[in-house]
RNA sequence: GCCCAGAUGGCGGAACUGGUAGACGCGUCAGACUCAAAAUCUGGUAUUGGCAACAAUGUGCAGGUUCGAUUCCUGUUCUGGGCACCA
């Protein structure tokens, strides 16, 4: 547990200025320019300040939707004194039910717990993976197979208190602002789809159960399609609604307790991604509104208690997942489509014809929709309703290294501190373990537990949520950046990030953004006008297959975990991976039986499950695919005692190409690079592989290539006998006109980061000036300006060499003269029937009339026709000609 | 499972708005220089057939639109990114 604490902060006595500083010399060296890291923000003081200072301006506001902007809470305090209950300041929206007795005097926590349904950044209770063994809280890619990736202990989800930010208050905001920035299509369709505006409605039903219940039932549920109602064949609700506390008869409870204990042991993720069809019928009914019939209501992982309300109306011919689910539990299936459902698979068709659907027969569905709101509405069993996918975010951590809250509990109410209080900063701390019930680190020290101070600490998207307007007024200790400093700079003009953050990071910047605009405390609503996706550079990642085992009815001493017979934390077991490759076969069964009756030197154990967590392996103890076993023991301290299932005597690594990330252990060092060829060759050799965009495996061959250009451009100024060769003489027009050439190219492409066609161009040019035997000053210096962008120390090098006191840096780009440049004739290529044949120059200003003549009086288009005259002959000006025959 | 993207020689890739597929670089083959090596330079290099001129085939797979498709459309396979506690 320790150990995960570590992994997951720096020790601040580590964490220094001369760190910091020994970090950038480290990017300097290699010609990455600084952009911003976890440790860099947290590790100054004044931005963890301003971050405190923005959370609380968060929690000090609320989100008008009638203004459709942030106020200060002051503004909502004042609107529910003086309106009190009769109206509620979110019509149509209510996210709360209170009376006037509740207002009424004020009762302090009363007022409170209102004003936490409001507050942009609150308190709730979230589920976290709780592993018990470790006495830990896991994020999602820690925990594999339903059990901790590290040790291998059981992990269940558990209920903590949790920070979160009223994200979802912005939802149409974040939608509507994708218009005016300019992201690729593909990036503004997966923020939009995260955000996930749906129209529907919600639907009430009774409900028929044996169970008794003081209330009567009911169910409500979430539909974008109500005009399918009449094809409703069953309801499920997901297994944590509390309506399965309620409606469950006896005969069924032992069922669905069952199920729910299954469910509570899997990952939000692996309901998601698993195809087995999983479910529980509850032993209750819906009650169809319109025709009365009874609608047994299951419960099913498939359904997640965080969209819409928790429970679905089941459409078989409809949905694919409904009807799978029917189909699995043999759930009769309802025909309301007639002809366009083939019993085979559903139809999620809105331009059918419905029937068996009462006062919608005959309708097209896509007409019905409407129709069947307005009824529901008019009966009073549904109400029109907007969805989102999108939920608030979770703003807490149980970590020490992170912002902490500048919050204080005084009786269970969350106080806030004074804002002249700030920074409150981390504690210096010896141990890192988590808290007693899993909250963070700072749960453990006495002075902060004595003042009272929220332990979760803030997530490492709050500072990235904001740093570049810090960058603008990096030294104001008034205020997080000033109004003047920001108006100055804007937006963020570009933005080069990766994809990866599409849903996280550049959401939430986004809607940090909008929160000071309507504060009014910076002037634009949107952080980044333009934003690149860059690519990402993938690594090679090793794994290892870790045994999650269950022994059949029998203790083995020693080895159980949590009272089951399960092998697991002290004598891990790993599969070599060509053993793994059989997986789910008899002999696979038999190879590990035999394997553990070895490792554990006993006969009679036989095996219940066996399973395989896949778990990432640092490539440097890996030799190609064979791991060094004994270099594997010693890098983690759970698999000291670590036992192999070989094969031919070898443990042999799965592989992945995966992102290079420290947390998949696949990263490479470019040190040794940059110490061979230097940073601009480095440096242009990342340009040169391919398109900023495109993800690719990192691969150094090919990097001799970019050196040897480097080293050819130096021979134009310099000579291994002669020394400077550089000439003071005038260029010829041909010289010139390889130069502005090879500028505009550089320029074209660089202008639409097309780096690696700009690092080809300028090879091409380097190539043409040598061939040309030019080394004078008038074009090479024009040559090295163009080239600074991509190898800025070689160019101010030579810069200097040729004499110039100033930077390179400060030199103007050169302007192309077009005069040059000029072409009066082109090679035309001469296809037939579109296949290329040959190539015939011909002047750029020739008419369709001259080309004409001029293609069919030659020799090979002649041949090509066989005496037959063209259908047709296609010319398009500086491009083609076609002949259609 | 859901959302997004990508697929072109032996390899990374180029072809910008539907107009010469394979620029540039790596690798490789042949040659020059050298006692030799390194470095450098010259030439060839998609596949198949041919001494050659040239011809046929060719941009993941199956179709479609077009005078013309790597580019547009439909379907499909595989790979990568994300899926809310990696940031």
């Amino acid at each position: 547990a320790e150990q995960y604490a570590i992994d997951h902060g720096i020790h601040p006595a580590v964490s220094t200025e001369t760190n910091i500083n020994n970090f950038r010399r480290q990017l300097d060296n290699i010609g990455f320019c600084f952009d911003w890291s976890r440790e860099f923000r947290t590790s100054t003081p004044s931005y963890y300040k301003w971050t405190q200072w923005i959370f609380l301006q968060l929690f000090k506001s609320w989100y008008d939707r009638k203004q459709a902007k942030a106020r200060p809470i002051e503004d909502l305090v004042q609107l529910l004194e003086k309106e009190g209950n009769s109206s509620h300041p979110c019509p149509g929206e209510p996210r709360l039910r209170f009376t006037a007795a509740d207002w009424k005097g004020f009762d302090h926590r009363r007022k409170e717990e209102i004003l936490m349904n409001y507050r942009l950044s609150y308190c709730g209770y979230g589920e976290v993976n709780w592993c018990e063994a470790l006495g830990t809280v896991l994020a999602n890619d820690e925990v594999v197979n339903g059990v901790s990736e590290r040790g291998g202990h059981p992990v269940v989800k558990k209920k903590l208190r949790q920070w979160y930010l009223r994200i979802t208050d912005y939802a149409d905001r974040l939608l509507e602002g994708l218009e005016k920035v300019d992201f690729s299509d593909a990036m503004k369709e997966m923020q939009s789809n995260w955000i996930g505006k749906s129209f529907g409605a919600e639907i009430t039903f009774d409900i028929y159960t044996t169970a008794k219940s003081r209330e009567k039932p009911s169910l409500t549920v979430y539909t974008t399609r109500p005009d399918t109602l009449f094809g409703v064949d069953f309801m499920v609700v997901a297994p944590e609604h509390e309506i399965l506390n309620s409606i469950v008869p006896e005969d069924q409870k032992a069922a669905v307790d069952e199920y729910l204990a299954y469910v509570k042991s899997r990952s939000e993720r692996e309901r998601m991604a698993e195809k087995k069809i999983t479910g529980c019928f509850t032993g209750a009914y819906a009650i169809h509104p319109f025709n009365g019939l009874h609608i047994p209501i299951w419960t099913s992982e498939y359904v997640l208690a965080g969209y819409g309300t928790g429970a679905i109306m089941a459409v078989p011919c409809g949905d694919e997942r409904d009807f799978k689910f029917a189909r699995h539990f043999d759930i009769p299936i309802t025909n309301i489509i007639g002809d366009a459902f083939n019993g085979q698979e559903a139809n999620p068709t809105k331009d059918a014809i419905l029937e068996n659907s009462d006062f919608l027969d005959g309708l097209v569905m896509r007409d019905a929709i409407v129709i069947a709101i307005n009824k529901l509405e008019e009966k009073g069993i549904g109400v029109r309703k907007v969805n989102y996918r999108m939920r608030d975010a979770a703003f807490s951590r149980q970590r020490y290294w992170g912002e902490p809250f500048p919050i204080v509990w005084k009786d269970g109410i969350a106080v806030p501190m004074d804002e002249k209080d700030l920074p409150l900063e981390l504690p210096h701390i010896e141990k890192y373990g988590p808290g007693p019930e899993g909250e963070g680190p700072l749960a453990n020290v006495p002075e902060w537990t004595a003042r009272h101070l929220e332990t979760n600490t803030m997530p490492g998207y709050a500072g990235s949520s904001w740093y570049f307007l810090r960058y603008m007024d990096p030294h104001n200790d008034k205020t997080f950046c000033s109004r003047e400093a920001s108006d100055y700079w804007g937006q963020v003009d570009l933005y080069i990030g990766g994809t990866e953050h599409a849903v996280g990071h550049l959401l939430y910047s986004r809607m940090w953004t909008k929160f000071l605009y309507d504060r009014g405390w910076i002037g634009h609503d949107e952080p980044y006008k333009r934003l690149v996706n860059q690519g990402m550079i993938q690594g090679s990642s090793r794994f290892v297959y870790r045994l999650e085992l269950k022994v059949k009815a029998q203790e083995l001493k020693g080895r159980n975990d949590g009272g089951q017979p399960f092998i697991g934390s002290d004598v891990p077991i790993f599969v070599s991976y060509g053993i793994r490759a059989m997986e789910g076969t008899p002999e696979f069964h038999e190879l590990i039986t035999l394997g553990v009756r070895n490792i554990f030197n006993d006969p009679s154990i036989e095996l219940e499950t066996i399973s395989l967590s896949p778990l990432h392996v640092d490539v440097n103890i890996v030799d190609g695919l064979e791991l060094d076993v004994e270099a594997f023991k010693q890098w983690r301290s759970e698999n000291a005692n670590a036992q192999f299932i070989l094969e031919e005597g070898k443990y042999i690594c799965g592989v992945e190409v995966e992102k290079m990330s420290k947390r998949l252990y696949n990263t490479v060092n470019p040190d040794d690079l940059v110490a061979r060829y230097g940073s601009d060759t480095f440096r242009m050799y990342e340009m040169f592989l391919g398109p900023v965009e495109a993800s690719k495996p990192w691969d150094t061959k090919g990097i001799e290539g970019v050196h040897r250009f480097l080293r050819k451009l130096w021979r134009l100024f310099f000579d291994e006998t002669k020394g400077k060769i550089w000439t003071t003489e005038k260029a010829t027009d041909a010289e010139w006109k390889v130069l502005y050439r090879t500028i505009k190219k550089v320029e074209e492409a660089t202008e639409r980061f097309s780096f690696n066609t700009g690092v080809s161009a300028l090879m091409i040019g380097v190539n043409e000036i040598t061939d040309l035997n030019c080394h004078k000053k008038e074009v090479l210096e024009k040559l090295i300006i163009t080239l600074t962008p991509y190898a800025p120390h070689i160019s101010e090098e030579l810069w200097h060499v040729m004499g110039n006191e100033s930077s390179i840096l400060d030199a103007p780009y050169p302007a192309v003269e077009e005069k040059y440049l000029v072409e009066s004739s082109k090679n035309y290529p001469v296809a037939i029937n579109g296949k290329t044949r040959t190539e015939l120059n011909i002047a750029l200003d020739a008419t369709q009339q001259q080309v004409e003549d001029i293609v069919l009086a030659d020799e090979l288009v002649r041949k090509w026709l066989e005496g037959k005259a063209p259908k047709k002959v296609i010319y398009v000006r500086n491009k083609m000609i076609n002949v259609v025959v």
